[in-house]
DNA sequence: TTTATAACTTGCTTTTTGCAAGTGAATGAC
DNA sequence: GTCATTCACTTGCAAAAAGCAAGTTATAAA
């Protein structure tokens, strides 16, 4: 397997986050969970930034290890599996925001996508009680 | 050179920043500049976590053509050189804050050091226009 | 003028990513 | 019941990135 979890985080909270979540696709995954309501590995597949397949199993693997999302079966589809944040994945939902807000401010492509951000300028506090609520929905 | 600038990133602002900061050193360089008052080459090199030489001279040049970080000579020692952060940079500073607050709440480990995280608390605004001024200073 | 410091660069090995094809279990169509 | 399909992966291999150690260049200090 890879990236068995190797912590070499010298004991900085920035660190210890980053060794969790900085790589290239985790936080793409939370967000595709936290923003997008997608729940199985197929919705991550077709996350729009072309994730491979090994990489993403990879990745939720770890990322059920560390708590951030479970995966449990889907009662209404024996073959598939439905990933779901925790409250210590919804937790991430500030980081996430916040990026967001940046690269809004700095992102001078006209392809930029600004529902989200749009929604943050609009009720920041109403966005983040809905993802920790922990109740599905997706945004614009 | 190293990982020339791959826009990968479709139209979403998370993977836009991403594809800026969202590797495993990039913020932690932010980091020592935004928190811990560094400014050069050697005191990035010897930043707890280990980086190694060549990966720090490859993501000073991007953070650099990013326009996160700007260069300049050290009038004092003339083999030196300064980095600093730009407004650009500064304004991760909301990023790594709320990454500090979610690995307070979350890292177990009694070797965390809960310095800023202890500052964040007790002064968020304030430190935020600490860092956004832009002036030198180091957190506890 | 020799030594040391600071900021890199170069070459090579190891690890991680990425791509394509393959597997196995659960449906669904006939 | 069987056969093709969907869904969630796994496997194998090539390419890219990271890591390590040694080397280079430009000051500066002794």
């Amino acid at each position: 397997m890879e990236n068995t979890n190797k912590l070499r985080s010298s004991g900085c909270p920035v660190a210890f986050g980053l060794d969790i979540f900085g790589d290239r696709w985790s936080l793409l995954i939370i967000r595709d969970m936290m923003l997008h309501g997608k729940k199985t590995y197929g919705e991550f597949l077709d996350g729009g930034e072309g994730i491979s397949t090994n990489i993403l199993a990879d990745r939720l693997k770890q990322l059920e290890a560390q708590g951030i999302v479970e995966k449990a079966r889907d009662p209404e589809n024996g073959r598939s599996y439905l990933y779901h944040l925790t409250a210590k994945g919804r937790d991430l939902a500030p980081v996430v925001l916040e990026v967001i807000l940046w690269s809004g401010k700095y992102d001078a492509r006209p392809v930029a996508r600004k529902g989200v951000l749009n929604e943050i300028r609009d009720d920041r506090p109403g966005l983040e009680a809905k993802i920790r609520s922990g109740k599905p929905w997706s945004a614009t």
